[in-house]
DNA sequence: TCGCCCCTCCGTATTTCTACGTGTGCGAAC
DNA sequence: GTTCGCACACGTAGAAATACGGAGGGGCGA
């Protein structure tokens, strides 16, 4: 895609001002690398991403209206090129499986420097995958585990209203009987309203329903 | 402290060397604010306050070694005069109330901008308090529904080996029989650790447990 | 040595959660 | 316009968690 004389064509996406003005002064007196531009959230580098054609876009996780997951699987889906690399604070195992499920070819921590981020951009613009090293210890543990399957069944699950509210509820420690009386209704329609939660987020118990529900932005830490 | 045409002197505190850059980028050209060192974790901020003493440092709360939350608490302890405002991706309760409570003046979500640092800056050097809008709002939210009062009990609550073990299994949503076969102890014995987890993590269910868990790094998301 | 805390276990009672069955109403699809 | 799926609602019954009380052994610092 680029002759090797040529530098790589990147874009950045963040919501965060100051993570890619530092980012942006990485990237001083490396040739190698040319940004073509930026974006705040996922729907902005959509569009960015039409419009420049970059190599590669190194794409936040977290961003507001359209997070990089979401971002990362209309890139793949529109059959666009250009190839991702996701930034993250964390190096968590959902994170990791969920954003190259999504189709990222490489994880970088936000904690990263110039030399990881070249050679990055190298790496994945030849077809090559690239994660940092705590990354690939967690991935290689991951696949030991046999919990890295890019083949998961994947359900729609998408929460109704009801769900939602009794899922939220529940995250801030009311019982059954407690979210009946808020929402006016018998508490064993709420047990129900569980149950399906259960199913839905493939949880075993209230435990799992918690995590979904922290992972998923039901409810803040 | 400071005389009006004299710089305030000020130290940045992140673990994340693209972000201390583009802290440092929005200091440019604004000759209000003097950049007198910067700091990767807690520890080295309290070393570098102690050479420096600026005026004001900005401290993310999320470090290694030693998060802001506990230099805040030192630096406030040791009776040095230099004053922190807060820096966090979050704009969560708990965050909030903790790093407050810990002696911070002011709070800044990281997705901030060069006015605002330096009107917080000027805010609490002159003694003020500066929070960004929508942590004001939050706060302004918390106390009304009463749950920020700076003299909570905060009784001791370091968990034993066991009681630990039990929390991170419990969070991978092992029931209490499950967890007895693996540690091989009684499953009544832990209801015991299940029961004296709830009473020093202040919880009404398993739910405010794993909560507790997360927050605190018993379980990752 | 004494007190304190941790680890371990148990009995009993109550509350809460989980599993499964049943039914209604509404909108989409055929 | 009937069928189908789904959100919504409620019930019974059994499993699990929570509450409260008691008890013995061991480690460790005052």
């Amino acid at each position: 895609m680029n002759s090797n004389h040529l530098p790589i064509r990147i874009v950045i996406a963040d919501d965060h001002l100051i993570f890619r003005e530092g980012f942006k002064l990485l990237l001083n007196n490396q040739p190698e690398l040319e940004l073509v531009g930026e974006a705040d959230n996922g729907r902005s580098l959509l569009a960015l991403i039409e419009t420049t054609s970059p190599d590669i876009a190194f794409v936040d996780i977290k961003m507001p209206e359209m997070d990089g997951i979401e971002a990362c699987k209309k890139i793949k889906a529109s059959g666009i090129t250009t190839k991702v690399i996701a930034l993250s604070m964390f190096n968590d195992d959902y994170l990791i499986v969920e954003i190259l499920e999504a189709g990222a070819l490489g994880y970088l921590l936000k904690n990263t420097d110039k030399h990881e981020v070249l050679a990055a951009a190298k790496a994945v613009n030849m077809g090559d995958n690239y994660y940092c090293d705590s990354t690939s210890n967690k991935l290689a543990k991951l696949i030991a585990a046999n919990r890295y399957q890019p083949d998961k069944p994947t359900k729609q699950l998408k929460l109704s209203i009801r769900e939602t509210e009794v899922l939220t509820m529940l995250c801030n420690q009311l019982t059954n009987k407690e979210i009946a009386e808020k929402l006016n209704i018998s508490f064993r329609t709420v047990e129900t309203y569980r149950l399906s939660l259960l199913e839905k987020t493939n949880s075993k118990n209230v435990i799992g329903l918690v995590v979904y529900a922290i992972r998923n932005g039901y409810h803040s830490i």
